[in-house]
DNA sequence: CCTGGCACTCGATTGACCGGAGTGCCAACT
DNA sequence: AGTTGGCACTCCGGTCAATCGAGTGCCAGG
């Protein structure tokens, strides 16, 4: 039952420095919450939260600050993901219908995103390699001049030049391209790879060859893999104290994508939204932000991530519940594009 | 005579403010500039600035600051463009060269103009309207499904999907394509826009129209035109004070891409380095911040334009000889591919 | 196990004070 | 006429002491 009460004034302390951003003490904490205890049970309550490790005072004589271990407590039990409004989801859902294409798509889930939750939102482009093999099109503009097009299931156009070292006929052009259709077309990028490989056979000196080497390629372009959105910057300058200390890392690691991407990585496992805190990840520099992510993809396939990058102090409920619905949202729209 | 003084005066307190980023005294600039008079002497020389609105105070008893005018000035009469290190252009050139494709070479040059500049850099995709068609390439993908490619001489590839009313016969499409590149072929844009709509007939009921539409279409299309590379944003955590009042407009206007590429606009004519100084533009809020920029393209036509965006307190000189110099490494470049 | 009370700590605020950098002006000098 | 040295004045910024108040820890009693 203390252990219940504990909790209670956990949450309470989580909730209250989340709103106020100023330590939180235990006279305050009694009134704004209804717990029906005196301060003095409180500070009990809080002398053993921070024994425990999930509060800290930034110095003696202030109130109380969740520590990444506390916000961890918050985030695994002590709170419920708020739903969102009839009127937000109605938002997103119109906002994301009106995209245009692939592009759009992200574009406006980003800006969703971070509109949502006042916050830097990240958005993953859609990954080829859970994809499958629409159409593939060869088309010559000159005898030894070929463009390769690939169209992918998730809408993406991938084309190439190929320079051939011979010329190639028209009707062995053709064949090629019946071949490589009926080999690659509806299976997923992996399987289209091995099965190109092995059902093209050379035609004429190496030509052949050039074609899939490029077309393999184009299946596993890294650069269109690794692509991502960001959006929401300016809420950076919510920021307001801590300054040098947290944003330029957050700026620096925001144009390095690499690093994003590895952030949002961690986070993909299906279906689930997922919670980075504070210095749980690799990135010594970012051990003030918190990572809010989730993967999205047509069937719940997680084809890629999106989320939000803040500060640990952020409302994580609320968070959440936006990452969630976003992603829910854009998942259906590329199941029905 | 005096005269001369004064605008040296001048010279050596932008100098001075740039460097230290404090308000600059009579005593401070004689010492570090030799000039040859008494501090008096300044003194009534930096009286007379500030009558004619070159410098300010920012309350009395304090140093003298420059006003936007005052950098004007400046920039317009006393600042020689610092020629760029060997070493320096030896590193723009090499790292340019090493991009892959046009994507690489935008990457690669707001990279290189943010670290040379430390600011923040932005450069936009160079605009199809000056650039010529190369190929346009009509695919069948079924007997009422048409993929329409567009190569253009800048490299850039745009592709789009035209479902037809009605079937369109081999041959037919074989007509359409010879004709549509003998109007296009070799014409820049805005030609090869209104010779397609006058030299193609109507085939088969209004097919041929909505393939001429589609196409004419992609050529104008404003989404690659206006698309904007943006980097070094961490350089903003430079700016310490005057966070919330200079920083967050422009963390806001970096992710309006319009304003953006109206502030570079304005900037665009052949072959100088432009500079807009604080206020001088029509953003209220970007006040403190200065631009400078230029157009880039092959043979010197202004495809588009690459710039930075900083502090009005920046270094000029050495900013404009740094923008100058990418935008001529950037043109060779587009110039031989 | 909860509660009221009490002494204690320590950051934040306030006000007084001082030093220094800088200015403006004037009279004297070249 | 232009330059210079001198001088009084202003005002910012830092320091120091005093005070305030929020908050804590602990203890004794219910």
């Amino acid at each position: 039952m203390q252990e219940e009460r504990r909790l209670a004034v956990l949450r309470a302390i989580v909730e209250d420095y989340v709103a106020t951003e100023e330590p939180v003490g235990s006279k305050a904490l009694v009134e704004r919450h209804g717990l029906g205890v005196s301060p003095a049970t409180v500070r009990n309550d809080m002398a053993a939260l921070e024994d425990e490790g999930y509060i800290t005072q930034p110095h003696t004589s202030a109130g109380r600050v969740p520590t990444d271990k506390g916000y961890r407590l918050f985030v695994d039990r002590l709170s419920t993901v708020k739903p969102m409004s009839a009127a937000e989801k109605r938002a997103i859902s119109t906002f994301l219908d009106g995209a245009v294409d692939l592009d759009d798509v992200v574009q406006r889930s980003v800006r969703m995103l971070s509109q949502l939750t006042r916050q830097v939102a990240v958005v993953q482009y859609p990954t080829l390699s859970r994809s499958t093999v629409r159409h593939v099109e060869l088309v010559s503009l000159a005898p030894n001049r070929l463009l390769v097009v690939l169209i992918l299931s998730t809408g993406r156009v991938e084309q190439r030049l190929v320079e051939l070292d011979a010329d190639l006929a028209d009707d062995d052009l053709a064949a090629l391209r019946t071949r490589i259709n009926r080999a690659a077309t509806g299976e997923i990028i992996a399987e289209a790879v091995t099965a190109l490989r092995a059902a093209v056979p050379e035609i004429d000196g190496g030509a052949t060859a050039a074609v899939v080497d490029v077309l393999v390629e184009a299946m596993l372009d890294h650069r269109s893999d690794g692509r991502i959105a960001v959006g929401g910057a300016a809420n950076l300058a919510r920021y307001g104290d801590s300054f040098d200390s947290a944003v330029r890392p957050l700026l620096e690691a925001l144009e390095e994508h690499v690093v994003l991407l590895k952030l949002l990585g961690e986070a993909s496992t299906g279906g689930m939204v997922t919670v980075r805190i504070g210095a749980e990840g690799p990135y010594e520099e970012l051990a003030s932000t918190s990572v809010v992510a989730t993967g999205y993809g047509p069937r719940d396939d997680a084809l890629a991530t999106l989320g939000i990058v803040g500060p640990t102090r952020m409302d994580y409920p609320g968070t959440m519940a936006a990452v969630r619905a976003v992603a829910r949202y854009v998942s259906r729209i590329l199941d029905e594009g």
